[in-house]
DNA sequence: ACTATTTCCTGGATGC
DNA sequence: TGCATCCAGGAAATAG
């Protein structure tokens, strides 16, 4: 499961493998909710651009796409790239097929991000892995997999494809791009306090909420609140300054070990050139449930908040 | 404005 | 062995 550690990784991996490359055609796969611009959108904007700079947003990676086709003019308006960009999402509104009232939706949220963006900026590809969601860089004989999406073919001769089995993951193209809440990594101590003053729900659910701090999930959030002592249940409310205090240390401090070896690798997870990380042996709850604390042996517990599984340690937390 | 719940999706694990 | 069932998870949509 990709979460902030995991997307940095591949983020940086990838950035190494396919920077500077020139996309020279993408192939799109035919899973509608697959992709959060329309498609004919995502294919015209990669199509010939030179990939810029690779990087994590939250959970999202973003590769800044420069340059664009000779020639190309979207719908044969010769509008700037800026305008067309608006059109296309418009004309997706009205084409609408069975996915009518989805597509909708994810256009006008497309629309707001653009809104937001200063004009002129640059296009994005923007990939979201989901859970189960990688990006493979390979020769383009290798066997296309079961659940492959898209395959970008670059000029360097090789294949950027996505694969995703679940289908949890998006893939779509913007301006700008901005994910709602702020890095934790950047984050200071009294704007992280402040997120979570007043809210009745759960420290843990609030942890997830990506529109307050983006890119932790399920295991950060259960690591950074085993070394802070709190209770993933507790209100975020009834968290005093220091609890919250603590808390602002220990998220940085996890989300900064596990980026230097490289994420936790849980099930499938696999770094841009194919190699595990190293944090799940740091895990001191995740995936633990009845396994000795690491601290004072007593069982790690389970019980599930908002959904997800959540684990802790009944002694070391409040 | 918030918060809680449901939905999407498939491979792997578990149960009988 | 085979088949059914459950579970994992992020985020958007829906309900309260």
């Amino acid at each position: 499961m990709p979460e902030l550690p995991e997307v940095e990784t591949i983020a940086r991996g990838l950035a190494k493998l396919v920077t500077g490359d020139v996309i020279e055609s993408v192939w799109l796969g035919s899973k509608p909710q697959t992709f959060k611009s329309a498609p004919e959108q995502i294919a015209a904007t990669l199509q010939s651009k030179r990939i810029g700079e690779v990087r994590r947003v939250g959970k999202h990676i973003v590769f800044e796409l420069e340059g664009r086709a000779s020639g190309f003019r979207r719908q044969a308006s010769g509008v700037s790239d800026e305008k067309a960009g608006v059109r296309s999402q418009e004309s997706g509104v009205r084409k609408g097929k069975k996915a009518a009232g989805k597509r909708a939706r994810a256009t006008r949220a497309g629309a707001t991000q653009a809104g937001a963006t200063p004009a002129g900026a640059k296009a994005q590809w923007v990939v979201h892995l989901g859970m189960t969601g990688r990006m493979v860089v390979c020769a383009p004989e290798t066997e296309i997999e079961k659940h492959t999406h898209a395959i970008v073919k670059l000029a360097s001769g090789r294949e950027l494809r996505f694969v995703d089995a679940r289908r949890f993951g998006r893939l779509s193209v913007a301006r700008g791009f901005e994910a709602g809440g702020t890095e934790p990594l950047e984050i200071e101590v009294e704007p992280f306090i402040a997120l979570f003053r007043g809210r009745k729900t759960p420290i843990k659910s609030a942890l997830l909420n990506q529109k307050l701090l983006r890119g932790v999930g399920n295991i950060y959030a259960d690591e950074s609140l085993f070394r802070a002592g709190i209770r993933p249940r507790r209100r975020a409310a009834s968290l005093t300054r220091e609890d919250l205090g603590r808390l602002f240390i220990t998220v940085k401090e996890v989300l900064q070990e596990a980026i230097a070896l490289g994420g936790s690798s849980i099930s499938d997870y696999v770094d841009a050139d194919g190699e595990e990380g190293f944090f799940q042996l740091e895990l001191r709850v995740y995936g633990r449930e009845g396994e000795p604390c690491r601290v004072c042996r007593s069982p790690v517990k389970r019980v599930v908040i908002a959904g997800r599984s959540s684990h802790y340690c009944a002694k070391c937390q409040k």
